[in-house]
DNA sequence: GTCATCATGTAAGCCGTTACATGATTGC
DNA sequence: GCAATCATGTAACGGCTTACATGATGAC
């Protein structure tokens, strides 16, 4: 999960540990409140498994853009410093491995139910980069658990428990109904995206 | 959490942890799958602490009642066998430390935001267990999480990212006002249940 | 006597947290 | 030079999971 909004963020530009957490928590933050005792341990296990790697902050060379703006800008201000000893900041860059890794992960169905709502949102939020048939298909994959988790929520509707127990079930029956008509308004419109562009302009349309 | 949901189970009737984990997925399944791997360790855990205790099966004398129908019903089935030696079922029963330890559990605040979904849905699931007063304070408190939740969310609500990530912020806002809205509905109807009873009649009227 | 189910437990691991320790840069 | 803040990391722990191991009971 972690690894996956890291590989998200890292899709756009390079950045190092603090920024990465700051961008968690500034632009993901209303679902995601991440710690460095665990950011850093998953940018080594990513950097261990190739999927990123460190940005040499070019020795002597004149300057090879990066192609990112701030990124750049970035490596301008860290480009006076002789030598990069032991504790500076690492910059970091997404590999090819890494961009399938990401894949992957968005990919990957994580079993029955067991998708939680953040992994859902997280997902979600980073599904331009998914091709346009693996997007819809992770929607309509939303939209079959929630049908089902609906389904269950109505079998067991009965006025069992107190009122404080049915109150609760029928809330969230109710939530799981618009969480349902919510993901179909999204297959609607990509459905309709798909149908009005080349297929392959979907990506390209987005970086 | 999962202390505070054994709890709450035991405060009913006397269980052992086969049956309180049929009941966790039963009744509170649509919120919660425990597995035996942590059950039985907090049941561990609950008993040194001296929270809950196991029902002796009456090693001669007569029948002393539990006062709890299922409960004699089980010891019953249970008496015949002379030695429970080591791989018998382990009757629990909630003590009157228990008992505290479940306000404690129900009334602790957690700090700022930490109590999630599932912790909100599990206290409210046993909310008819707290004194009234308790009760509606533990409403009012959710009731100002969610308010602070729905004003940063409205705060950040400016078009940032791109149209999945506006489309889940958006969702995400009207679920915190519909839950908000849900949460004062509760509230107006614990106020109202308040005066029209008399102060010692909420906790005798349901059990 | 053997199979399904009831019943209790342990071990290892996952994925995160908090608290702590430390180094580097910048502004004053 | 000193504080604020940027930046990286480690250690210990929390709470849960899965997989495994084992024992007891009842039905046939």
């Amino acid at each position: 999960m972690l690894e996956l909004a890291v590989l998200g963020l890292l899709k756009e530009q390079p950045l190092h540990g603090y920024e990465l957490k700051k961008r968690l928590g500034d632009t993901l933050g209303f679902l995601w409140g991440v710690s460095y005792g665990s950011l850093y341990p998953a940018l080594r296990r990513l950097e261990r498994s190739g999927a990123i790697e460190i940005v040499e902050p070019a020795p002597a060379t004149p300057i090879p853009s990066t192609g990112s703006l701030t990124g750049d800008l970035a490596a301008a201000r860290l480009r006076h410093r002789p030598l990069p000893g032991r504790r500076t900041r690492k910059q970091y860059r997404i590999t090819p491995k890494g961009e399938a890794t990401f894949v992957e992960l968005m990919v990957a169905d994580g079993g029955a139910g067991a998708d939680d709502e953040r992994t859902f949102a997280l997902k979600l939020a980073f599904c331009r980069h998914l091709p346009g048939p693996e997007r819809l298909a992770f929607l309509e994959r939303r939209r079959i658990e929630l049908a089902a988790r609906l389904d269950r929520a109505q079998g067991s509707a009965g006025g069992r428990g107190d009122r404080y127990l049915r109150s609760l079930m029928e809330h969230r029956t109710k939530t799981v109904e618009r969480d349902l008509e919510w993901v179909d308004e999204l297959i609607t419109a990509e459905r309709a995206a798909a149908s009005s562009a080349e297929p392959e302009a979907t990506e390209a349309g987005v970086a």
